[in-house]
DNA sequence: CTCCGACTGCGTACAGTGTAAGCCTAGAAG
DNA sequence: CTTCTAGGCTTACACTGTACGCAGTCGGAG
């Protein structure tokens, strides 16, 4: 007999499958055939579809790591965290949505937050201030990784890239957007995210 | 007879039906039912159901106001923007997840999106720097509409708040989140945002 | 006015979905 | 050995999106 089931078995193929077919490929049935079981099967291991999405989320979380500590330089600290965030949405296009979507509330995430809070308040920043710095690292970061990821995220239905090429557009409909097309196609996501991040510190810097 | 169907009413009744029931109450027989008539009829108005999705996302964008000009003030006209946009997510809690994760390839998408790089680029920004503004706001308040906007959801699956409490959580394994539990909870959003959105551009300006 | 074609809505049908309920069996516990 | 139980299986059901073909109606051409 092969190899028993298990929660972490489940949610893995589970991701497995969300990574390469998309997610809406990812079906119970489906899902127990990535495992060589049938659908019901699963309902041992997860309550329903929903908790089996929520599982992939937790998996996801679980990829984010929050450095112990910078010794004092909480900037740096920000940065590693960002992007380790960012790096777990590239890994998993498909099923990152679903992050971003569902709160927050296993155990393992809020470690992460709370880690994140300990860095910042550690490194002197006061209640306000650790506050406002996370909101916005946080929501920029997760709108940017949004962002990149729908844009090429596989199976998002008719499978078409139906992402556009600025540079295809009427010019003398968006004449701006012809305008920046080429740099706008040109551009390095790695080198404008963080200059993004750079903005967002230097703001607090001076705020502060 | 009853009035004429047409791909303006089935996408408005959709939206409404996601705006109270949650996004997944909308199937066909029940945007069917809203309207009066059978579930395949609105294939006559919308070539399926992941087009009527998007028709929603296409209502919501309308809501979006890019002011004209605001002569020269490229840093007052981009607040009123992602203000504007912040305000559509809230009206639409529900369906608002949507926007961020569907490509924004309709004309009146890119019409706003222009007129944006327009405002930018008239007042003096040069086309690395509004490009840069453009993207680090965007991602901003895509990241922070939408997390305050799957807190409050409806219907969002076993309907449940299962929003968490800061409070309720134990002071001894989550010390930082327990510590800023009061100040989290009585935060004021729109403040916040407002302070974010500063901060970016208190950055940009530094880093010119 | 008549006639015709196009357009709009309807009925039926089907494959695929999540999951409730109960059964079967292998292995652990006594 | 018997007994219990956990894990996987079978069947079944209500519900989904939508393909296909039919019927009424409306606007324009003659």
């Amino acid at each position: 007999m092969r190899d028993r089931l298990s929660r972490r078995r489940v949610l893995e193929a589970a991701l497995r499958i969300v990574d390469s077919e998309g997610l809406n490929a990812l079906t119970m049935r489906r899902l127990g055939r990535e495992l060589g079981v049938e659908a019901m099967s699963l309902y041992r291991h997860v309550p329903n579809k929903d908790a089996l999405l929520d599982g992939i989320v937790e998996l996801i979380v679980l990829e984010i790591e929050v450095p112990a500590d910078v010794d004092g330089d909480w900037k740096e600290a920000a940065r590693q965290i960002v992007r380790s965030y960012r790096r777990a949405a590239h890994s998993h296009p498909n099923a990152f949505p679903l992050v971003t979507m569902r709160p927050l509330n296993t155990p393992e995430g809020l470690r992460r937050l709370d880690a994140t809070f300990e860095i910042l308040r550690r490194a002197g920043l006061d209640e306000p201030t650790a506050i406002v710095a996370f909101r916005t690292l946080a929501s920029y970061t997760r709108g940017f990784a949004l962002e990149e990821v729908t844009g090429r995220a596989i199976g998002a239905e008719p499978l078409g890239s139906d992402r556009l090429d600025p540079r295809a557009l009427p010019a003398d409909e968006f004449p701006r957007l012809a305008e920046l097309a080429p740099r706008l196609v040109a551009a390095d996501r790695d080198a404008e995210f963080e200059r993004g991040v750079d903005l967002i510190l230097t703001g607090l810097e001076a705020g502060q």
